[in-house]
DNA sequence: TTTGTAACAGTGTGCGCACACAATTATGGG
DNA sequence: CCCATAATTGTGTGCGCACACTGTTACAAA
């Protein structure tokens, strides 16, 4: 039988200490204009009995409004970051009985002076916290974070990490752990066929995230420590060039006719199931593994065109993030620092089963 | 930019409605005493508004305690049912800010008696609302619930459903299909081996749970389909006769040499995978897939003797159960009924990423 | 008309806390 | 010793709501 047990009100305090609940509250709070002698009874007694704030009420009494705000990658409508961004909305509509705002700034991916600009307008909102869903370029985030610590301004990390910054808390996947996941069920699948095709999609020519580099490091190594004599064959994809795309996948099934197995590290695995499904009908059946479970590829996996992907839930992510650094600002809660989320496989089987 | 605009209080529709805040309260509770007139003016204000209440400020002003029970199987220290428990216990921790008490009666799996014993037990500890894992007898568990809800006392279900019932909340795994997910990873991972064991460890001679034998019925089901060519061979073995199960694992193992993988639908594969390392080291791998990330499990999976485990995180089931129970009696927030948890499956590679 | 009673409506208090403000005490200069 | 001022402490109000209580009105019986 577990009873939370009659919780002790700042009023009890001061009956205890033999003052009054404002000096309780004084020095709680740490304020100033508490004599010595007062401070001590008072210190005394919370020493004796732990004492934890109702939260609810605390807040309620503050009657505070928090603006929180979010610099995350522009994205498409079927995409990670559209799944995390409705999560970071769930969490704010999950707190609808408190005064709180929330403002999102997107910055392009592939264009740093985007970032610094919007990270201006950011800061120029003078939000309460900040959710920041971080660029490629290190030196521009920890001159960004720098800034937010200077103005004591916590921050949260939304998918990747770094270990020099230091935010309230962290949600996101252990890249290199995630590609080694993908190398043991590609070649599981793979069985004794040694040819791996890697797609690579690349946004403007150069890989969007340092997540994916991670993946693919952790898929290499692995595939070169369990089975060194697999080969891996590499498709490089440019999507800003269709007619471009459809060429190069067309040339490359054609000459690597032996392919069975393919996989790539962001969320476009879909681009090569359709293409294979809408263009190529009469080929033997490819594998295919990706990563995240966005509409597109759910509905490609329907179709029998992607076996495999690696989700993260998202959305989780997002309210999860929200939902820390609300706890954090607004009810006073200490948080857990860093939240790997779980590496999970996505199969027809148990897609009806993956929710975000 | 979200911003949850500013609430209409009850004042508020006082004011629109032209009565007292008294009065709009009796409205928005039932109570009686309102004249039509008056009742007509704050409805038609009710309507405009769709008016969501503070909970918070609701629950703190109401003052209330509320008495909640569960009712569960006996469990060892190290089981699903362990970690549901304490899933549970941490969704009470989380709102040390109300008050709350939570008592958990538990019964034996493998005695009917028992567990009306402790529903009577539950029934005149009068909880406000109850948390049940469902004992295998149907009529035993309609009975029970039926009085539940006589005594208009809400219910929700963890790990196992009847669609006859009628619960506030179910959080639990969908059995069959993670039978079937279980067969698709070790048909995968068995290849072009056509030989599969498949482990029974028998509580009290029998099968302790539905989900158990739906889970079979779901992995039966899949190998027919997909590899019929497979074959399943069986090995029961009874816990209450240890060295009769190290004898009949002897006997199996040196009679069908040919064995490589197996599989087991409760959480017991680690008695496999240990008496593997420890009676018969010089044996050829055998791939083994079992349920639940129990500690004993992940030991030997880490050893190497366990290569798959089907997870359903039992603690966030707990947790979350009680968390939507809780949300519904204190907050008065309606909740989501069904609530299948995701068919996870966990390897090595992210063992690590599986928490509860 | 008066009076009793039921139906209805409004006010006040408190949940636990934050914070503004009032009251009290201490300190020091004249 | 007195008074101004600062330092300290205590009290009151309100956050949004629930609920008990008091006050008001209507209506029927006397």
């Amino acid at each position: 039988m577990v009873f939370n047990q009659p919780k002790i009100r700042i009023k009890d305090i001061a009956e205890m200490a033999g003052v009054s609940v404002g000096t309780v509250d004084r020095v709680i709070h740490g304020r100033s204009n508490v004599s010595k002698l007062a401070l001590e009874k008072v210190q005394k007694v919370l020493d004796e009995i732990h004492y934890v704030p109702n939260h609810y009420a605390s807040a309620l009494a503050s009657n505070k409004v928090y603006n929180f705000a979010a610099i995350l990658p522009m994205h498409k409508e079927d995409s990670y970051w559209a799944r995390a961004e409705e999560g970071l909305y769930e969490g704010v509509k999950r707190y609808t009985d408190f005064k709180l705002s929330f403002k999102v700034f997107r910055y392009d991916q592939f264009n740093e002076e985007s970032f610094e600009q919007q990270a201006r307008s950011l800061l120029a909102y003078d939000p309460c916290a900040v959710i920041i869903g971080p660029i490629f370029n290190h030196r521009i985030m920890t001159k960004f974070t720098q800034k937010l610590e200077n103005k004591n301004i916590p921050y949260s990390l939304l998918d990747s990490y770094w270990a020099d910054l230091n935010p309230v808390t962290f949600y996101g996947q252990d890249a290199r752990r995630s590609g080694e996941f993908s190398a043991k069920i590609i070649l599981m699948a793979a069985a004794n066929h040694k040819k791996i095709a890697l797609f690579k999609l690349l946004g403007e020519g150069r890989v969007a995230s340092r997540q994916q580099l991670d993946r693919e490091e952790g898929f290499r190594k692995y595939v070169k420590t369990h089975s060194p004599e697999t080969e891996i064959v590499d498709l490089n994809l440019y999507a800003y060039d269709k007619d471009g795309m459809k060429d190069s996948m067309f040339k490359f099934f054609t000459e690597n006719s032996d392919i069975r197995y393919g996989l790539s590290f962001n969320s476009s695995i879909h681009v090569i199931g359709n293409f294979l499904k809408d263009n190529m009908p009469d080929h033997p059946k490819i594998t295919l593994l990706g990563y995240d479970a966005i509409d597109a590829n759910i509905k490609c996996m329907r179709d029998g065109y992607v076996d495999f992907l690696v989700g993260q839930h998202p959305q989780h992510q997002g309210l999860n993030c929200f939902r820390s650094i609300f706890n954090s600002c607004v009810l006073h809660m200490k948080q857990e620092k860093l939240h790997y989320v779980g590496i999970e496989l996505i199969m027809p089987e148990n897609l009806d089963f993956y929710k975000d």
